[in-house]
DNA sequence: TAAAAATCTTGAACTACTTCAAGAAATTAA
DNA sequence: TTAATTTCTTGAAGTAGTTCAAGATTTTTA
């Protein structure tokens, strides 16, 4: 049943059947509708969500009062604002499912129980980490460097499957372009 | 000698008195000299740099030849680039030393080591990492909702004695944005 | 301390994008 | 299956920045 996270998981640690157990015994599956949030600016993000299928997608409202897309989830990626929930402090950003989603959620009672039972995932958490900010960092040098039509093209090579997923304007303000401009680059207007 | 990283450690996770011991025997203080680079891109990055004093930098070099920051690391930060250190693939940035700095260089063998003698250090390094991910979730953010001259001021608010401690053009870049078009916003001439 | 190197400034011309507005098309809900 | 909603497209006008070039200033090195 949560075979894709003890598979994500064991990428990176091993796992003894014992603490198969044991997270077989404390987390659960939940569904997220689309278009549904579960987290909003202003509040404590207090839950990773590791999504098993579906996407998901972190985003802000601008001073316009137009959403931008920071970061997309989708299978075997965690999602959560982490300086919120490092620090329990309000949160700068949305996160909210693009696609009827499945997720484990883990609320930060629980992860720190986890952590205590089973130790050898901090070294995963700490993988999974250093990944996303490595992620991260060649995402802004892709913004410093490329073009809004290089940047299209370029994520379109790297993610052949996930443009039709989402709505073009989504893809567009993640990418750091107006949607009206991503039109004209599809049509080969620019 | 090593008393700023074990109090750094120690914001997050407690040192037994061996494991303080366990560190002082395989950690080593190099001084690197301002301009000095600790790697190149197309290099496989071996190596986590923790800053005891002083300023590096991580950049690339643009198609049109032009640095571009990415990342300024100062005393009490860790520098690398995780996704070569991770995967032993080549970098893409330069790591460089802005002034004189000494750091704690930390091989991947050693690290391996120390994790293995000292493993509550996983969940240290954890916590570092989900730390710069957010920062880095919070840098996409500002670039993406704010003017140049707001970048600029808000950088200078949060950082107030930051700024005299390097190059105006390599702010300029990390806040992306041109040299010149810094000196005029300095000049108020915008 | 002088010379060399690095950094900063300025204005003029340019451009890669944004904004706006309104209609067309596609998707979702009833 | 129709209506409602969401998403996409298009062109025209505008603008926040870049680029270039050359000189001025500051910092570093010898």
């Amino acid at each position: 049943m949560y075979k894709s996270l003890f598979d994500h998981i064991q990428k990176f640690v091993p796992l003894e059947p014992s603490d198969i157990n044991i997270l077989e015994s404390c987390l659960e599956l939940s569904k997220i509708k689309r278009k549904d949030h579960v987290l909003q600016e202003g509040q404590v993000c207090n839950t990773m969500y590791f999504i098993v299928k579906g996407c998901m997608r972190q985003y802000i409202i601008n001073s316009k009062g137009t959403e931008q897309t920071l970061q997309f989830g989708i299978e075997n990626w965690w999602i959560t604002d982490y300086l919120s929930f490092l620090n329990h402090i309000p949160s700068h950003f949305y996160i909210q499912a693009v696609e009827n989603t499945e997720v484990i959620a883990i609320d930060k009672p629980l992860m720190d129980s986890i952590l205590v039972q089973i130790p050898a995932l901090e070294k995963y958490f700490k993988i999974v980490a250093q990944k996303a900010f490595g992620a991260a960092q060649m995402r802004i040098k892709f913004l410093f460097t490329m073009s809004a039509e290089e940047r299209y093209h370029h994520f379109n090579n790297l993610n052949p499957n996930f443009t039709q997923r989402v709505p073009q304007y989504m893809l567009a303000s993640y990418l750091d372009f107006s949607a009206e401009f991503m039109s004209k680059i599809r049509a080969g207007k620019v």
